[in-house]
DNA sequence: CTCGACCTTGACCATACGGTCAGAAAACGA
DNA sequence: TCGTTTTCTGACCGTATGGTCAAGGTCGAG
């Protein structure tokens, strides 16, 4: 039972397998929200029989689970550039850049993960008290901490950072919406580039810490 | 045939049997999304058998579409606030004001939009395409003719109105992970007031509209 | 090479779902 | 009151779903 990670062809095929059925089951369940989706449609999109996600992932609830887990652990780990940043400036820039970026690349995770938080999170309402919870305090002190020293006007940080979760989730959970709006085309790189750039001027200058308005204070 | 409305006691059961299956229908369709709904499930809510419903309402995707286009209904009403405004402050101040009391008092309305948004709108997309496109238009013009006069920084009108929709829906639409942080208690009347205050502030203050700016502009 | 562990899969099962229907009951107009 | 229209509802049906299983195939260690 030793040395499960050795490079043998059996285990590069699990990895291979699972990684398969999870970008199915994200774009599944992001889709079609969890009730819709099917295990068949997970299956037939991974181009793999049903029975065999099933040996992998013994139930739909445990996929699903899975799928909700590795968005949340993305969005933790683009949470960094808040840490070692001197200001709002560049720490809150840093993480509406990162934010945003997320949308873009990952626009089926943050889906699944808004419908999971939608529906009363049956799933990881663990998560939620636990590790966001810390997360959450954690950067409302850094917050805090910046409008105390008058980097920043006082704003309530938890809903500065609602916002800020809530304006970059938005162009990945409404991306049909804004698609829609944009001439039913997807948003090109520059103006992928141009809504980071209005989110960032707004919300920087809304909680008086914009680069031009640095010296003013 | 003629003569329907008539305040006769069938209409009148009519329209509260309607009103018993859309309210009962949105919560489920929120807390379930459409595909985890069941009939059911509904008929329960609403103290009716399931046969019934299917008098009213004959498939499950014609309850869902008229529970939909409920609540795009109240957001275009509440987007009058805009029109009547002078300026940002008023207009804007006044949407924001508009749509987060929606987002507190018809949450299961805007859950229900947001979900059938991400999953690429395949019951209302003829409204996306035109009155919301319509609406998007006019109201991204009033924003340029205030931008035009001097009232407010030259900020993308439509990215705004992104950021309109997605900070106040957020109350809505993500309301258990706030509750969550907020120690697992509902936002009380002064804590709905502080959100509104703190959305509104930013916001006005980061598209240089705010109040207290507008001497110095 | 061989044996045991792991992987694959078509066929199958019980259940739950959306929707139907026939007939009973209630309300209405005259 | 009487005939007609509308409302109500238990029983029913075909289908699709999540999950199981047993048999066969593949791989790796010794």
């Amino acid at each position: 039972m030793a040395a499960p990670d050795r490079l043998t062809k059996r285990n590069a095929i699990r990895r291979e397998n699972e990684r398969l059925i999870l970008a199915a089951a994200e774009k599944v369940f992001a889709e079609a929200g969890f009730g819709g989706a099917t295990m068949q449609l997970i299956a037939d999109m991974a181009g793999l029989p049903k029975a065999n996600l099933h040996y992998y992932f013994a139930t739909k609830e445990e996929l699903y689970r899975k799928v909700v887990q590795q968005i949340f652990e993305i969005w933790l780990h683009a949470a960094k550039s808040f840490d070692k940043a001197a200001g709002p400036v560049e720490g809150i820039g840093a993480y509406i850049d990162a934010k945003m970026e997320i949308s873009r690349r990952h626009p089926f995770g943050s889906k699944v993960w808004a419908s999971e938080v939608m529906h009363g999170a049956p799933v990881i309402q663990d998560y939620l008290e636990t590790t966001l919870r810390d997360w959450t305090e954690g950067r409302a002190a850094v917050i805090r901490r910046w409008i105390a020293a008058g980097k920043m006007a006082p704003v309530d940080p938890y809903h500065l950072l609602y916002m800020l979760w809530a304006t970059t989730q938005h162009y990945a959970d409404f991306g049909h919406q804004i698609e829609t709006l944009n001439g039913g085309r997807p948003l090109s790189a520059q103006e992928w580039a141009r809504a980071k750039e209005s989110v960032k001027s707004i919300i920087l200058r809304g909680i008086g810490a914009s680069p031009s308005q640095a010296e003013v204070i």
